[in-house]
DNA sequence: TCATCATTTTATCATAGGTCAATTTTTACT
DNA sequence: AGTAAAAATTGACCTATGATAAAATGATGA
């Protein structure tokens, strides 16, 4: 039962688990599959039980900027708009053959009634995603692309494995061709 | 009483009120005094009453690169190490005198116990901090150092007129240079 | 296995922004 | 008001990264 995967940490009985389930939705996407577009609804947010996936959005120019991914045992939604009811400002790729659960936010509040500890686990990992932000802002200010994409692999080894370089470079903020260069130099040293 | 200010939005009873009050603490500083430095604990969160702060840290060059600022009717810490019982990895200097009201973790896990509807106030407070953090880094992803001055000036006009302009440099993660040229460009037009 | 398409690398040149040093302007203090 | 210190601007030069184009490598599917 996946709700036991999900929420392994916390101390549950086992009709919380059931009660938790019923709220899950399995569904799977092919590889390419774009399951939330800019200016949608987000009636979803999605654990990921297998595969990879990435939000990112385009700027004038057309170039395309990753936000973040989300491998096995993530979350991913367009989160800032999934919790305020409003339409999504990025798109959510299938960057491999996925299998999801989803929920809803009415899906997601209900739970927070019958089962409260969930919300305390939904907090934390809130503070997890805000401490992760705040450390990209810092790094943006003090580092350059090289020592970015150094603590990339160091911090989301399991994400390197998962996504081609360019997916890497735009996440990092430089483009596939100084990714490239910075390999290069790495690698002859 | 500053309580009825800071939770303005919250209906609550006198009593409420006093319960909460009777939790902060006023505190004054000089502009220039550092009230928190990295590597101490973090005791505090602060409420602003009036005046201005950043949090900032520095680079192994040791240039200073600013995360936050807060004005009047807004709150700062180490958030990320506050709500952790981690040191600080980042300095707060007051920009100005201010006039602060501090509360501890344990303090503010008393309130949440004695008056639930502030947990959601800050839980509010954390997801818009959340968002905030999420166009900062869209923003460094996409935007050329003059877009995000701009917009930096829109989001946060309140903040221009207390800080010097190498502070939005620290904050924009530009040098105080380039800021200056951008100005002398933006008035040429 | 071949052929095609996707991805990465390489080379050349262009540019935004950084560095350093000097100067001007603003602010704060006596 | 007058002076010293702080902040902002300017100029000359430098560097990391971007843009474009082409070549090399890797993956996929008939």
């Amino acid at each position: 039962m996946i709700a036991r995967k999900i929420f392994k940490g916390l101390d549950l009985s086992k009709e919380e688990f059931d009660l938790i389930s019923s709220n899950f939705e399995q569904v799977s996407y092919r590889k390419g599959d774009i399951i939330l577009k800019i200016g949608e609804e987000v009636p979803y947010q999605y654990y990921v039980e297998d595969g990879c996936l990435r939000t990112f959005f385009e700027d004038k120019k057309g170039k395309e900027h990753t936000l973040q991914f989300a491998v096995k045992d993530w979350w991913i939604s367009d989160y800032t708009a999934f919790i305020n009811s409003r339409v999504a400002i990025m798109n959510i790729e299938c960057i491999q053959d996925v299998i999801l659960h989803r929920m809803t936010y009415e899906q997601l509040e209900s739970i927070y009634r019958e089962v409260p500890k969930v919300e305390s686990f939904f907090r934390r990992k809130l503070e997890r995603a805000f401490a992760s932000f705040q450390n990209r802002i810092l790094s943006n200010l003090a580092d350059s692309a090289q020592e970015r994409y150094l603590s990339f692999l160091k911090t989301y080894p399991e994400v390197d494995r998962n996504v081609k370089n360019y997916h890497i470079a735009s996440y990092l903020g430089i483009t596939t061709e100084t990714l490239s260069r910075i390999r290069k130099r790495l690698a002859g040293e």
